[in-house]
DNA sequence: TTATAGATTGCCT
DNA sequence: GGCAATCTATAAT
């Protein structure tokens, strides 16, 4: 059971670069409910955002801009708003989305949707076969950070310092109305430093929330 | 140059 | 619940 409304692109305005610029905790929290989009050969995707965490600086210990700017990491020190995708376990490619001003380090990692528009591409790009429209069916596209990805066929390099706040852009977040009830915050996913913080934020018992409960 | 851990997922028992 | 797949970055020889 949720809330989410059907999402109407003439209705959503696009998520302009000043948002990004502040703390990764504060945009985690108000990304929440705000739409991911991608255009592509004339398709539109979309996906609300219902769960992502914060990734802050030098002194955050799970960050990889911890290690410092690198030819992996460089993104996350220049300008909010820009795309920083990386691979991981060989497998999958992860998005997330610089914050905080040039030459500050710190983005926040979108790790579930909900699947909004353009789900038969979604099927075709996570190489799975469409039943019905179950919510645990449909949860098999978007929840959890390398699935998404896959789902929106974001990849390494092409994708890599894309800039979400231009109106020029194919990957966009925008902004439909929609509030969540309730945010909840938890400890960060598959990290083994600095795991004590509680720097995941979820929307409340959304289902596509990943993990195995909502 | 070699080893190992990693912001994950899916298949196996 | 356990673990393999499989690439990258970084640490250790």
């Amino acid at each position: 059971m949720h809330l989410a409304p059907d999402f109407e692109l003439t209705r959503a305005t696009l998520v302009a670069r000043d948002f990004y610029n502040r703390d990764p905790r504060g945009v985690s929290r108000d990304i929440l409910g705000k739409v991911l989009i991608r255009r592509r050969s004339g398709k539109l995707l979309a996906g609300r955002i219902v769960e992502v965490e914060a990734y802050l600086g030098a002194g955050d210990a799970a960050a990889h801009a911890a290690a410092g700017r690198t030819a992996r990491n460089f993104v996350l020190f220049g300008p909010p708003g820009h795309a920083y995708v990386y691979f991981i376990y060989g497998n999958h490619y992860c998005l997330n989305i610089s914050c905080l001003p040039d030459g500050e380090a710190g983005c926040i990692l979108i790790r579930a949707l909900e699947p909004l528009a353009g789900i038969e591409q979604m099927y075709r790009a996570r190489g799975l076969q469409p039943r019905g429209r179950s919510t645990s069916e449909m949860r098999q596209l978007t929840s959890g950070p390398g699935r998404l990805a896959e789902a929106f066929a974001i990849t390494r390099p092409r994708d890599n310092t894309k800039d979400l706040a231009s109106p020029e852009s194919d990957l966009q977040v925008l902004d439909d109305g929609f509030r969540p009830l309730r945010v909840a915050h938890t400890p960060r996913i598959g990290i083994s430093k600095s795991a004590e913080q509680l720097l995941r934020y979820v929307i409340s018992g959304n289902p596509f929330v990943s993990g195995k409960r909502a």
